[in-house]
DNA sequence: ACTTTTGTTGACATTTTTGTCAAACAATTT
DNA sequence: AAATTGTTTGACAAAAATGTCAACAAAAGT
């Protein structure tokens, strides 16, 4: 943060943050932000000016986060494989920590502002193709499956996410608890390598 | 439907559900509601009492086309591998008509109400054992790599269900267009079938 | 010590949304 | 054709949420 930023300020999106992505709150009024927040309503009025403000403040830092994230590991010169692992671990990480992150991208990304609409591709789009590239490169070699290499990055994205985001149906729907669906999740991390490298060990 | 309804009611019914699952939007007034259904607004009232009433109906009725249709493959007699290709076709389609519902899902699922909380788990979850037994000889046979079935579960849907309601995230970041995305998401049937059966063929 | 800036509060006005009601209207039945 | 039933409408009242403002308090600067 280049911008000093008082105690408040910080409080306010800290809170928000967690109101709205952790908790998936998201039509919470300026009332229980404050609230869960512990500071009068009208602060946040007076340092984000409006709701909406806020909201989009709080998004851009958190996606910015796990965008450079991403961009450090996928132009990092090491194992392939091992640069799977590190992506889905960071993900699987990641995605616990803002469950609700994803469904916000969901019904957001459609109509975002102009500025917003800048965090979603920035430079961050080379480092994306260097990694394509890698892709690429690793099924000529024949260490994963040849087909269209952005459908494996869609297959890395989709098999970590889903489970995790869809977590409170998927407890209903299979009938677990929610140690159960701890110790699966868990388990799918190896299974995740093993399927994305064709089982081969 | 054993309850005879009026058009104005199915009307209702009918462009809330799309408003809501095809849209995506939630928050919508009961005058958007309304004005999309083309009625006066006050008989969303009249037939439903409440907006929240209305949502959990439409709610209900989708996911239980969808439930049925899945019980009904679950337990059908056929080859496995069909039953999977035909299990991809359906949620292919039914994901791509409500993109939304998931969404839905993944919000309100913990905090469902009685009435609705019982729509996730009926004599459905019978049919669900059937076929997780199903997935287990298979797996015995060879004809699918051996792990937790239920994750072989879990990453049938995860595979189909998150490219779709992603879409608009993907389209951005990837920098694909609409018809990219849609040629992306045509090869993955085939691609994903690979997958999941070890790209034996 | 005093002035300026920054942070905080309660009260207010406005807007949005919701649900109800009685009256008007249409369709059926008697 | 009178009565009953069901449908539709506009007007109303109540509630919820948002943003602004003037007053007050605290901190920083002179």
């Amino acid at each position: 943060m280049s911008v000093i930023e008082c105690k408040t300020e910080a409080q306010i999106k800290q809170y928000a943050k967690e109101l709205f992505f952790v908790k998936g709150n998201f039509n919470a009024s300026t009332q229980e932000i404050a609230d869960y927040a512990g500071v009068n309503r009208t602060l946040v009025n007076y340092y984000f000016r409006s709701k909406t403000n806020l909201f989009e403040i709080v998004y851009c830092e958190t996606i910015s986060e796990m965008r450079s994230e991403f961009a450090a590991i996928y132009i990092a010169k090491m194992d392939f494989r091992a640069k799977i692992e590190r992506i889905i671990d960071y993900l699987f990480e990641f995605r616990q920590t803002y469950p609700f992150l994803e469904v916000f991208n969901i019904q957001e990304t459609p109509k975002l502002s102009n500025q917003m609409d800048s965090i979603l591709n920035p430079k961050y789009v080379q480092e994306l193709t260097v990694f394509v590239k890698e892709i690429e490169e690793e099924m000529e070699k024949g260490g994963i499956p040849k087909y269209d290499p952005m459908n494996f990055l869609v297959n890395v994205f989709s098999l970590v996410s889903y489970p995790i985001i869809m977590r409170p149906v998927f407890e209903k729907v299979l009938g677990l608890t929610t140690a159960d669906y701890s110790a699966l999740l868990e388990k799918r991390k190896k299974e995740i390598i093993a399927i994305l490298f064709n089982n081969r060990f």
